[in-house]
DNA sequence: TTATTAATTCAACTTGATTGAATTAAATCG
DNA sequence: CGATTTAATTCAATCAAGTTGAATTAATAA
């Protein structure tokens, strides 16, 4: 239900707008921001002064540039406070410590072996503990974790070869709550990707993309009108088990022809005639058979991928479609390369400034990054339901 | 630039909070809508006096329900305002007024061909002043326009058999509100009808659902989070021109295998063996040929639609997908009938309330009638945007 | 020096939501 | 049948937060 709003609800969205705006362009005057909000220069006044006091903004000494008093420059504080992200996998487990202005502070990771809740979070809460030892460490605003989706969806969840058992949302959310005394987020793999993307990576500004993960299994993260959208039960952007092949490969969801059949790490695995549970290595690279079966998992994948791409484009009519993968540097690489000519589309369009399609840059940790940045930005960044009184 | 907002947004804001929850309930008391939208008493009494005042909202009788004191219902007037919704195919241009209630006042409709805004504008301006002879006409908040997309994108648009030339979004706006001296609205068909089904229709309280609808091509019209989503520039929802066979049948769009040559009127014709602006009627049905033609028209048809839900089932797990067509019901109704079993998807919960596939109910003036849909809820229903100072 | 300019703050004001008490009109209790 | 209870609504004072126009500050340009 969409709900009323009031004088209260205004100046937390407005401290938001200026954080946000703060976040984006990493250094504002005072008059910037006024410019920039539709504040108020009174109004910006008055929040950086609470910004300030609170730790999550820094001033910095003014600078003469013209006439009239020299303006002073504000910047997101780092040592106003950090989060924690996780990246649950199948075979490890990621966690990385960033600051609200986006700095990685730390990083951990431990082996494990297709980890459920309880598998996994003495683990994490240990991760936590030395996290916490460092001195500099700023005040922990929360913990983000990111696995596989999708979520309560029966038959689809733990069974397949992708999917990790006893992460049923809301009980999860709670025990590590309890456990760490840190409010808790927890989305899909892709959604923290494309986060992470937005804090760290290449989609800084944008507010209409869609970011492609190619994990063990496929996963899209939604990003639309600035926000990030997860649909009616959460599991929006689960585009792996969509048909693409109408009776083509039996898919362990029940279905054939599904798209992560020919794009994610399961697919690639199956075609160098490897175990589903195998950690790849650069070594499986070598031999003649992983060398060809990877050669001819590119060869389906890439037509696979256009046609993922085209589906995206035309439903969503994003700025840009980013795309990265958990796989070996150099065979996402080959994939990119290999998905010109895209098909026609609504996107392509002759004023394009950015490219249709293009490589995410925030690495390995990308979604550990992204799961850390979920809980950055839920503080940071203005969204319609932080306006409303209830939701 | 998402920007700052203030009182006097926010009193817009929650004006809209109040109208969209009587446009959803129909009738409400004061005191339900206090705890429907969260706000006060006092605030809900202040603005319902607004509101009245200036006409938008009726008080009806005080109805005496047990104790206390009896509470006065109260609904949108429906002679608060009316909006003209035209709906613009290659064949004809439908026309209808609405109220803001979402009750029908008049229709009309012409013959046309392949028009352009040149052909079109003064015949709606000779609809528009028909209209506007009738003496209990509301005052008219503006005109929506719905047409086939996508807009503006170059060897899409206009070059097709299902575009039209000359609608060239923004001067065609402009064009049109002088000549109307009224607020202009241009989406897609598909958009439009989502609206309609929102007003009039199956999804009065849905947050998150997609409306399929089958034209001359096929588009998909995206409500999400309790909006129309558009996307970056205004094309989201063009499903008809994404790839589901790759090295498919070709289209005019430069591609291969897109689905609009499978589900939409076009296709349906080329089985049919009829000419691309062929005009159908049930006579056509009626010969050997346009049975057969029919029929296997829909063999080939409902495999790409179950392909379609599982493709937007996957991306945006909606609530529901709403489906239709103007197309004969009794064909509507054969290729829905035979959807089913539908792939399996997230959507696929034991719980769930709504069907995953429903038909639309706004019946064939569906799109004319979203486009006037389009005007009344831009004015009624609450928005993000409507909240911020600029956008 | 003096004038001009841009950034910022001061202080009074305005909008609009909130709060707790008061009023109204019904149903129920004794 | 009058007193009590209850729910809806309004009154009047208050509060939170943004706005406005004037004042202040600190620089450059004339």
């Amino acid at each position: 239900m969409t709900t009323g709003t009031n004088a209260e609800y205004t100046r937390r969205h407005n401290r938001r707008v200026i954080t946000d705006a703060l976040r984006q362009a990493g250094r504002l005057t005072r008059a910037e921001l006024t410019r920039r909000t539709a504040l108020t220069a009174q109004t910006v006044s008055n929040i950086m002064v609470e910004l300030v006091a609170e730790g999550w903004v820094k001033e910095h000494p003014p600078e003469k540039a013209g006439r009239g008093q020299p303006p002073t420059p504000y910047s997101l504080n780092p040592a106003g406070g950090a989060a924690i992200g996780f990246h649950i996998e199948q075979h490890q487990i990621i966690a990385v410590v960033i600051d609200i202005a986006g700095e990685p502070l730390d990083r951990a990771h431990q082996a494990v072996h297709y980890p459920t809740l309880d598998d996994a979070l003495p683990r994490m809460l240990e991760m936590i503990r030395r996290f916490r030892l460092r001195a500099d460490l700023p005040p922990l605003l929360g913990v983000g974790i990111a696995l596989p989706g999708p979520f309560g969806v029966e038959g689809m969840t733990a069974a397949g070869p992708t999917g990790l058992a006893g992460w049923g949302t809301r009980e999860a959310i709670e025990r590590v709550r309890t456990a760490t005394g840190l409010p808790v987020l927890i989305e899909n793999d892709a959604a923290a990707a494309c986060m992470g993307e937005r804090l760290f990576g290449v989609a800084g500004e944008l507010h209409h993309f869609v970011h492609l993960l190619i994990g063990s299994g496929l996963g899209a993260g939604i990003h639309l009108d600035n926000h990030l959208y997860t649909g009616h039960r959460n599991n929006a952007g689960e585009i792996g088990h969509m048909v693409v092949v109408p009776d083509g490969k039996p898919c362990h969801c029940g279905n054939r022809g599904c798209l992560e059949r020919h794009v994610s790490i399961s697919a690639l695995l199956e075609y160098m005639g490897l175990s589903a549970d195998h950690i790849l290595t650069e070594e499986d690279f070598r031999s003649p058979a992983g060398e060809r079966g990877a050669r001819q998992w590119l060869e389906e994948a890439m037509p696979a991928m256009r046609q993922a791409i085209s589906i995206l484009e035309s439903l969503f009519d994003p700025q840009s479609i980013v795309i990265s993968g958990l796989l070996p540097e150099r065979l996402l690489g080959e994939l990119l390369e290999g998905l010109a000519p895209l098909h026609h589309s609504i996107s392509q369009r002759a004023e394009r400034a950015l490219p249709r399609v293009q490589a995410g840059t925030a690495g390995l940790d990308s979604v550990a990054l992204g799961a850390g940045a979920l809980v950055v930005l839920s503080q940071i960044t203005p969204q319609y339901s932080t306006l409303l009184k209830a939701d």
